[in-house]
DNA sequence: CAGTGGTCTAGACCACTTG
DNA sequence: AAGTGGTCTAGACCACTGC
């Protein structure tokens, strides 16, 4: 009834499952598993693709492919502000910041309208200070940081600003005597494009965790905006909800 | 340089996000699309597996590829507790629940040692009832749903029980006197298994959102957990954090 | 029925890794 | 040099959709 690709992929799933392959091992070539199948490469190949769709394994040109090893590490959510750095260390894990781009630009509509309220737009402040930042977890690149502060608020952290490529941003805001009130945010998840599948080292598709964050003064008014792009396979948030 | 696949899929993305082809739009067959860049058909559908990989567009046999449309729904978790019912239909979702299954069982050893303490363990009740929803937004099951509740919280809730099959959790725990104090939950991304792709309707490997959350009683025994398995593609979750 | 995408084959050549 | 996965071709047949 299913097809050949499809009852391959699902024999080499139960067989990982099963710890036939363990995390880390590498699966027979495609050679082989045409013989042991008696099936064209096309077909063992479209098998492995459904596999590699699953996040079951990975496969590296030359060397093979093998069993993927899962442990994810968790942002928390819980502290009101996150505090990266912290967290990482918490749970035994190095980390380090690699500023990709820092400039005064002109926003897109979408953070624009985020950013610059009714009151403010009026006064022509519509630059902001951008920010791409690739977040390595134990050496290697884990999560993408896009965060977009207007000028404003840029300029009156004066030479700090060049700190702010080396670490998070919140601390550094809060440092500075810029109150964070609240922050409203939004989880999704979304496909690897070819951006920044090149920046993260996956495959186009990967699946991948947005973290859309805006930061409010006790005023009401938008302070920062962000995006953290995490990889799906490596990340995941935690967070604790009291009734109260 | 770039193989060709990775071309062509570039060139297609690239009319995509200028509004050639709008979402619903029927992209060429792969017929005409083998003519237009003069390759195989095998070439063509390797284009288009990146995009599909990417979310861009979805194919359906018979009938032709088409360019996704994409709108989210937001769950909230700013209200301490989710009531799922409401929260749809603030933003204009009908919502309907398919009970697939409602049974005493004994647990997995990872969901025991979330829902039973070293005190609670010596007692034997280590049975829960185990429920698993579809959750239909707008008529299309669009999550999964599943519930485990102790044997003991569940015979609590006598014979409204039954009612849990077709309405959310939390909401009925309270209204049978059940307090909850606080939940602890964890936000992450995986890829559909042929299971859930059946349930969900999505292809193999699609990406999903997975909501897994504990809650506790106000003397921090767990009284209930669950994991709530959204198509990645049409839901997102939405959060606000104070500075308190 | 014609047109669409889904599966499968056999074979070729290329790119990368390892010894 | 041998072995691995990556790309690409040409062609066949099947399954589903819609007219």
């Amino acid at each position: 009834m299913a097809s050949l690709h499809i009852s391959i992929s699902e024999h080499l799933r139960h067989q990982i499952a099963d710890g036939v392959y363990q995390p880390g091992d590498q699966l027979p070539s495609e050679h082989q598993l045409m013989e042991e199948f008696g099936v064209s490469r096309t077909t063992i190949r479209q098998a492995i693709a459904n596999l590699i769709g699953q996040g079951l394994v990975s496969s590296h040109q030359g060397k093979g492919v093998f069993v993927t090893k899962r442990q994810k590490v968790a942002y928390s959510l819980s502290s009101p502000l996150v505090f990266l750095e912290d967290d990482m260390a918490r749970q035994g894990a190095s980390f380090t910041v690699t500023s990709l781009m820092a400039e005064l630009i002109t926003p897109s509509a979408a953070v624009q309208s985020i950013l610059f309220t009714s009151e403010t737009k009026g006064q022509k402040n519509t630059k902001v200070y951008i920010q791409k930042k690739l977040l390595n977890i134990n050496g290697i690149p884990g999560a993408l940081d896009i965060t977009y502060l207007p000028q404003a608020i840029a300029r009156s952290l004066g030479s700090a600003k060049h700190t702010l490529q080396h670490h998070m941003t919140f601390p550094i805001l809060e440092r500075h005597g810029i109150a964070i009130d609240h922050i409203s945010a939004i989880l999704e998840c979304t496909h690897a494009d070819p951006e920044i599948s090149q920046y993260l080292d996956v495959p186009l598709g990967h699946p991948l965790l947005v973290y859309r964050h805006t930061a409010y003064n006790p005023n009401q008014q938008p302070i920062a905006y962000g995006e953290t792009i995490s990889r799906g396979d490596r990340f995941c948030y935690s967070l604790t909800m009291s009734r109260a």
